[in-house]
DNA sequence: TACCTTTGTCTAACAATGTTAGATAATATA
DNA sequence: TATATTATCTAACATTGTTAGACAAAGGTA
């Protein structure tokens, strides 16, 4: 009798509509106003439902950007299948990285809040699964290529995080003559080459 | 008679030992914890006093993350009288903000939150008063240099907050040899190499 | 069918928080 | 000394996260 899968499968389904229901809010009122009971008025359920789900409101922030850290990742093996050239294909994800940010500006924000200290591991070890590809571009050795990556890495998050804290468009004294887009860009693109044979 | 002044005097320490003591309930419990009743407690004084001195909470916040703010730049200022070679003053700067970083952790995690949007321009516009040094260094024109600072400063901060929110030492997949200081000035000095003449 | 168990959901409360109004005490001024 | 001003506190408020316990629906068992 198939009852008992249709109920796990509404179960993920509020889980989901869940977490969906607490990124709406953060998106329409910051983060700040993210509450249970919030959420629970979203979903149409009572407060304590969210906790037959979450162990408590931590927890569901936690599982929101441990999806986040899955959804970008699908998005860079999407494009590693697609772009065989190893400088293109890096400069590739790296916008993958930007459309990210600011498409989802709330997620990458508790994603990469210095005040979430990185709990999924996991999620981090992928950034590094792109190492063979660095070692291709660069003809360098596994260790000097993890911090190669890792350069990139804060590189980009470096620049995406101070876009996104001025609030685009940035203030006058900071007036870049480009679009923020391109400045990432030109960023990258000396890097890239800073790194090449 | 001096009352008056004595007065305003007692007040601006009051208000210096409400920030500090917001600072120290963080870096001894986190941000999350540093509520308007603990500081009250640690200054002996009932909570209602601290609002004669700060609108709200997000007010007093940011006030710390001003402080912060001028303490980082009037330690820049110290070093620029020292040191005259254009180069080794950019490392000495990028040396000194790693150490800024780390020695108040807390601090520099509220100052370059993304949850925290820059209401201080001025702040960001100090950062843009080295134009000249760069400018010496690159031999590029002013807009150009615009974007050079600006991408030194996302690649300071992105390398900071990415150690900072591994809680170094990083884990076993994102072992990089060295030392993470020493990371880090590999960086900014492969940054140095790409842009000067 | 009648009974019991499990499961889903809710009501109502708790303590902790930011914040404010109004009382009271301390100090300065006349 | 009497009055005005200032400093501080008490007590309350609404809003939070979170939990215990009530209640009812659904499922299984005899």
């Amino acid at each position: 009798m198939g009852h008992i899968e249709r109920k796990q499968r509404v179960k993920e389904e509020t889980k989901s509509r869940i977490l969906e229901a607490a990124l709406k809010i953060a998106a329409e009122e910051g983060w700040g106003s993210v509450t249970i009971r919030k959420i629970a008025q979203q979903i149409e359920y009572t407060p304590p439902i969210v906790y037959e789900y979450f162990k408590n409101k931590d927890d569901l922030l936690n599982e929101i950007v441990k999806d986040g850290f899955r959804t970008l990742h699908s998005q860079f093996e999407e494009e590693r299948e697609l772009e065989k050239d190893p400088k293109r294909l890096l400069m590739k994800l790296s916008l993958i990285h930007w459309k990210f940010a600011f498409e989802n500006e709330e997620l990458y924000q508790i994603m990469f809040s210095l005040e979430r200290p990185v709990h999924d591991e996991e999620a981090l070890a992928r950034f590094f699964a792109i190492k063979e590809l660095f070692m291709k571009l660069t003809g360098e050795n596994e260790d000097d290529v993890m911090e190669i990556i890792f350069n990139w890495i804060c590189l980009i998050n470096g620049t995406i995080s101070a876009f996104m804290k001025m609030k685009m468009p940035p203030p006058d004294h900071v007036k870049v003559i480009h679009e923020p887009r391109d400045v990432f860009i030109g960023f990258i693109y000396r890097f890239l080459n800073s790194i090449t044979i």
